[in-house]
DNA sequence: ATTAGAAAGTGGCTTTAGTCAACTATTTTT
DNA sequence: AAAAATAGTTGACTAAAGCCACTTTCTAAT
């Protein structure tokens, strides 16, 4: 394993870190931070969503998890409601209001992604795409 | 600009930022957080390097880069020496106790970097870093 | 069946990260 | 020569995140 490949590989995630912060502009607005739309977002997708699962996921602390859903239901956004079978679990599941909030917070992200790729020429928008998802086809089966 | 381009680069952006995050392992043994270690390498490269360079390089606070620094200080990391143009300015250098804190600190984060791609035949390896500077080189002008 | 251990979730407390405003000392602009 | 801007520091504060102890429920081992 070349060591220099390494240092490549450094180099990018350096870059693409920095990269991905200069263009995280239109955040700062919003009641929700970065975490908590990620959060959203994966409940959203995910369904019988645990506060266990989300914890684990996102590597936080799951007394952190607890706060920040306990946040969420007062807001309205989730609702919890324990599971049947093993009466520990409480499944989250996004309210209307919820997917709203998502959505704007989604909407967000949104344009900072397009002042990212904004004015460059469309083929080198594919390829940097095609760039994208070969790093995701490569690396996925390493995150199980 | 196709609103599908926008969905795959957040996509992406997603999945490198947990996958970098799901191999960040060796760095909790350290005395420096991962934004110090940046921070120690953007002086090891850059010469003549001021604390508003990097508050303003990292988009970090300049009284919170102002505290960083003044603790890289007294740990004799860093020697902060007034500039002979403008004295307003101290420009930052790395000791030789600062360039070994750093490469602990590189080493452990290239040991995170070889578990990432640890299994992956060359080739592959190979295609994501072709991939990795494909992007680098298409993004490379938007950040300035 | 009982009990030891593990897992899910919560709450109190602390630490770490980062913000904000005020201030000094220089330099630049007008 | 003011006035405005820049570099850096400090203090007080807020937000993000982690640590630990605890309850409840479930699972596994006797």
């Amino acid at each position: 394993m070349s060591e220099n490949n390494v240092q490549k590989i450094k180099r990018f995630n350096r870059f693409y870190t920095r990269t991905m912060g200069l263009f995280n502009l239109y955040t700062d607005e919003s009641p929700y931070s970065a975490t908590e739309a990620l959060i959203l977002f994966e409940i959203s997708t995910r369904n019988d969503c645990t506060a266990a699962y989300l914890s684990n996921y996102f590597l936080l602390d799951k007394s952190y998890m607890s706060r920040i859903l306990k946040h969420f239901e007062r807001d309205g956004l989730i609702i919890k409601s324990f599971s049947e079978e093993d009466r520990r679990i409480q499944h989250i599941k996004l309210t209307d209001l919820g997917g709203e909030a998502l959505k704007t917070l989604a909407d967000k992200a949104s344009l900072n992604v397009e002042g990212m790729i904004d004015g460059i020429a469309e083929k080198e928008i594919e390829v940097l795409i095609e760039s994208m998802q070969k790093i995701e086809e490569i690396l996925y089966p390493k995150i199980r």
